[in-house]
DNA sequence: AATGAATGAGACTTCATTCAT
DNA sequence: GATGAATGAAGTCTCATTCAT
């Protein structure tokens, strides 16, 4: 139990140690951009010196690698609780879209980190890694979304021209890219713009629900299905 | 005479070897990331001597910063020309996209650069250069969604219940953002999504439309739905 | 008792935790090269932390000084036990040679070993601690080589011109000097020569014992030679 | 001609850099021995900056290499020259042994050089790259050694026994290795042996050319060792 | 206009070693 | 007796840049 308790002390240290670390590299990173942070600096940050910060990890793409853990372990997890919440298909996707504009508000710095990760290193980086990664952030993999828009169609919630293999993929994507564009240019849009950027991706993401959401039964529409049905020819 | 002839050729050799250093540059940037190309590099792939280069540039930000010019430079003029031709807000702000989803498929090379350009260096460098710059893409600044947005409501081709001062600029962000991410990463989304990434961008545009779009007129819908269809050719 | 037992215990346990550091050590200077390999190989190697290696040993150098030692010890003593068999000088000349050949076949390291201990090591360690450890290898010193040169002059199976004071220096010189070569230039002096590196080195061997001999006694010697020179051709 | 001149200067500036590079490298290499020396002594040495040295070579290894190369080449040509003198077998194997004690007088330092190259760095070097070189040593390959044992068979020089295929590779390989070890051990052996090192090691070359040599022939014998102490003298 | 040569500054990383537990 | 943690010192190498020619 001695024994335990001093494993327990020294892990934990090396936990805490680990988590200095990380969160000095994410400052940084978030600061002056990952590649122009140098080891010497995170090391400043995190009160140790240089050769200790190669106890706990191997190199600076070490440190970058998990963060990205760090990010993708955290959203995935809460995403998926946000979304089992709800009822209907566009009820499912409209929480998971309000999970990131609340993400976006409360940890913009972690997206920074994101869009520099995925503008650099996405290319360099090996992908089973990543892959294995994103496994984790949609729950069920990519064929949730299918699932998900197929539902959405089925409950009357979805509009019917919208493809299942497609249109759920290109929402979040194009969800997440501007999330992150947001998030990168911070105060400079929201000058440029006169708008606070939240309200900006709020206003994205309603416009995509609107763009997905079935159109409204024009009063005695809800018998007349066949417009939309003829609108389904389309795709 | 002699000496203007002199003149012309030197100015015109000038202009050659700049632009040599520009194009590799590029190529390596899009290749390794901008961080992580050095001057040496560059001067390899330009095939000069590194302090030749210092007759041009005189650093790697000026060079990044020239690259951005152009780009810009390049978007704004055409893009312009794409929404003078069309009639309706809603053919203007369709053109618009479309042209954005070229670009996407001629030079993606050019987007991705951007990509890193905005995650990378927006923070760090002197706003005042990027607003200038990005004045001119937006022909007419940012005032001019707004104009648009009014006269898509005004002509009833948009939602009535747009935001003027804010549904154009939070579109346009998601389009940028969808269409950076998509070239940033590339195939590897191909192949995680099994969709070609112009098929994923082209879809974002039409949900983002259909979000924007007037909804049919409740009681004449069904006669007038021929109007739609002849929008669905556009797509 | 009990702290005898326990002191025992201790004692053996000491030796052999040293043994695995040595072992380990030796396998990675031959394969690596003495400088190449870090205390932290060693350590790793041997399955146990960098602090307690410290228990051991007090740094690198008597790590390697602790191998030397074993090496010299292990030949000394039997190369004595194979010369003291012979009967004439040459015998006794010809066993030592044989030994060393011996040896060269059964651990090939540990002459590798000494063949960078002698030229990286020999000019810069106390010459004091290395001719403790030689005056064992060659029992009763140096001297003894000239006294065997001197019998073998005497009994007539060496020739009458050689220099008590110098051939057998250089013969033996020329013999480890051979035998370190091939043993670390190895399979490549294989692949060069096209000859198994032992054959090499037992041919060597013959040389210098016919460079050695007495000539055949010049009258009745020609029938008598002839056996002699058939058994030399085994060899 | 004035950028003939130029260029001749600026290269002619470049290969005394280089030289006073390899030159410091050398001394160093044999104070300290290889893996001893860092980057910033022969720096040091050279009186240049860090940097600078990156400019003409691209790492030690480099360094080592380029001076490897510089032994071989010299050796070779020089060796060549002294076989060519010779007339019968034997004569040009002398001339050759003979040449190598010379080489040991002039420049133990070179020789030291390659003795920790051999035992350091034969087993982790590209074969190719070192074959290639030692193609140059051997005039002709190690087929000539063949050669030359074949002719002194046939010329009567040599002993009738001895086999083409193996005995000059033998005592080459005998000759290196003691010459190496006489010039790593150096002083340290003049004080164990009491004999200047290169009495040992023509002592070495004069037993080995005994062991080869023809026996003096049968019947006459007895008047001719009249030229067979003749030889004697020639040490 | 081009470039050969040099270099200061600093980046990343390894390593042997100590010491408290 | 063993070891987790930390670290000073040093090592190799890269890079942007300058300057004389």
């Amino acid at each position: 139990m001695n024994e335990a308790a001093k494993r327990g002390t020294y892990s934990s240290h090396r936990v805490r140690q680990r988590q200095r670390i990380l969160d000095a590299a994410e400052k940084l990173f978030d600061e002056h951009g990952i590649d122009r942070v140098s080891i010497a600096e995170i090391v400043n940050g995190a009160g140790i010196r240089p050769s200790t910060l190669y106890e706990y990890f191997s190199n600076k793409d070490d440190i970058v690698w998990a963060i990205v853990a760090d990010v993708f372990a955290d959203g995935a997890e809460r995403a998926k609780k946000a979304m089992d919440a709800a009822a209907t298909a566009l009820d499912k996707i409209t929480a998971l879209l309000e999970f990131m504009a609340e993400g976006f508000t409360q940890s913009p710095s972690k997206i920074r980190f994101m869009a520099q990760f995925d503008s650099m290193y996405a290319r360099q980086w090996s992908p089973e890694r990543l892959l294995s990664l994103e496994a984790q952030v949609s729950p069920g993999g990519l064929e949730y979304f299918s699932t998900l828009v197929r539902a959405g169609i089925a409950d009357g919630t979805l509009r019917p021209d919208l493809d299942p293999e497609l249109t759920m993929h290109a929402v979040i994507n194009a969800v997440i890219g501007a999330q992150r564009r947001l998030a990168s240019l911070g105060r400079r849009v929201e000058m440029e713009y006169g708008q606070p950027v939240d309200r900006l991706f709020r206003e994205t993401i309603r416009i995509l629900l609107l763009g997905m959401r079935a159109p409204a039964p024009p009063s005695e529409v809800k018998r007349k299905n066949s417009p939309s049905s003829g609108k389904r020819k389309k795709r």
